[in-house]
DNA sequence: TTGAAAGCGGTACCAT
DNA sequence: ATGGTACCGCTTTCAA
């Protein structure tokens, strides 16, 4: 048997009405008897009728979607985001439609070009890309845009946490805590920096973090490597205070504690560990890391509501920080 | 200055030729001169043109582009799934569209609804639903199907790694490494149980457990919370040889391996822990936990090529058992 | 090789 | 309250 999706024509035909009288009923729109109504609602029911969201866009110019475009899922902050994201725009009869990007510029603006061509009616990306020319290309598809965690430009309506901020607040919170030292962490980022990949958020962490380091007037170490011995042989010269490690992200404070239990480092007795973001699995892990909470759900209903303005037109939206906290850790 | 997306229309126009032979250049299909050709993709890039998918796809009835439907993505393993299904996929020229249904059936039927309601082209169903009236609704979408994870009935083409067998073979490498106890470990789906939720997925692992306990004719234990003091107990009630925790997923592993710690368990010296997924985050924590890799790129690839088939109409299309691998851990 | 026109399934406006 | 119809942008078939 097989099956054939009814349509408003199909419907009309069986209650010898026209499309428009249809539509009426469907849509509950002014105009039409309650009879006729409920004798088409019927109708529908028999027929299984579902509307087919394609034609009804095209007609309308509008698809009840935003595209999400988004760098991988692998990274727990942007999986918890786009489900944030994902949870507010069903709030409000929104849907979303994701494209990832693996931190390919390529990649990410044929995935754009698609949701453009698929008229979703605003796009919030995790962005990769950068420049004059990929902002340009932005521009003219004539779609509502905010960003979120890389910013492209002023043009673009920014939504995230204060990274930098943070980050030099870190240093002066670890400090307090009495340690003398504050080595920043960052690996990974080398390589896109080179390929001339968008890093806004890491680089503005840890320019914070160096303009922490100014503030308190102490000495800067920036890691981009893990280079294990390394780390052990800066911790164990800090013979008359205390070092602390503050990474960029929380994956490295991971992988810092466990270097520490390795080599036989109490933590926090002999050194320090901070990390940023305060991922899930921190939860399961023991001692909790001292980390950063960006509160991600507000972080998503902002970027979503702010593109939600843009989309009713309204002009007057600006730039969001997010607040955020330092989380309670036993490694600091 | 408002930017109006071109169309066919606009290139006709400016050519001074129909619609009907832009189209042929666009899509370079036959019957057109190379001189008429070039001039019209000329026009094209003048104009900026860029298709309008809804269209196209309401014109030719497919959209290439396959529907997901999957619980969260806090769950790595989930993540990482989609991650490889949107990989494969674009390598097949199809993008995804996502949907979330947080475990939630009524949920998950509305997003398969919209979904379909835009037409993709096939599904893939983490699925949450089940039963008979379930199965009917999606059977009359009449869109090809494949389930991971969780199985809805042989109706539906199932494509997973075989947990019962894997917890079946688990429990023998676990004896066979000289423990006298196995554990089951499977927290967190009593409420879903009684919801009537499918989480077959996760009874099939602990139906494999039970039968590898019979195999060994050893004595079965399954905790469904997470008490610590109970495990502990168990654990230290051993005393003429050493138990193992055998989790029914990663995370649960790792939630152990902390308890132990706290507790002054040495592991694997006191007693031994298994997980399942093996998660990314395992990486990065030490002692490596010992798990089962179910080979997720695989898993994905699978999924869609079989998903792949039953959209080009091949009936031959069979359910697909992926291949597993214990992993190299240090806590067995 | 090219043009004309009839769809695809809804929406919306103008008559009646 | 209802019907009729011209779109939305693209595809496809049939004539010329």
């Amino acid at each position: 048997m097989i099956i054939i999706a009814s349509t408003i024509k199909d419907i009309a035909a069986l209650c010898g009405v026209s499309e428009g009288t249809v539509d009426r009923a469907l849509n509950n729109r002014s105009g039409i008897s309650e009879k006729t109504k409920s004798r088409i609602l019927q109708a529908a029911r028999e027929l299984d009728y579902h509307p087919n969201h394609l034609a009804r866009s095209l007609a309308k110019g509008s698809t009840y979607t935003i595209g999400v475009v988004c760098i991988n899922l692998s990274n727990n902050f942007f999986s918890l985001l786009i489900e944030a994201i994902e949870a507010i725009a069903k709030e409000n009869g929104y849907f979303i439609n994701l494209i990832l990007t693996h931190n390919d510029p390529v990649r990410e603006m044929e995935g754009i070009r698609y949701l453009a061509g698929r008229k979703v009616d605003g796009l919030i990306i995790f962005p990769v890309g950068m420049g004059k020319e990929y902002e340009k290309e932005l521009k003219k598809l004539n779609v509502p845009i905010v960003t979120v965690y890389n910013r492209i430009s002023s043009d673009f309506i920014h939504v995230d946490v204060d990274g930098r901020q943070i980050m030099r607040n870190a240093v002066s919170y670890i400090v307090q805590k009495g340690y003398s030292r504050v080595i920043y962490m960052d690996v990974g980022i080398q390589n896109l920096r080179r390929q001339g990949i968008n890093i806004y958020s890491m680089e503005e962490r840890r320019n914070g973090y160096l303009e922490g380091i100014k503030d308190e007037m102490m000495k800067e170490i920036v890691l981009e490597d893990f280079d294990k011995d390394r780390i052990i042989q800066l911790v164990e010269s800090e013979k008359h205070g205390k070092a602390a490690v503050l990474c960029s992200y929380d994956v490295l404070a991971i992988k810092v504690l466990n270097l520490f239990r390795e080599r036989g480092i109490k933590v926090p007795d002999q050194a320090g560990i901070m990390g940023f973001d305060n991922i899930d699995i921190l939860k399961t892990i023991s001692p909790r890391i001292q980390s950063v909470d960006c509160g991600i759900r507000n972080l998503g209903r902002k970027a979503f509501s702010i593109l939600l303005r843009q989309i009713n037109k309204d002009r007057n939206v600006h730039d969001c920080v997010i607040g955020y906290s330092f989380t309670e850790g036993e490694t600091l």
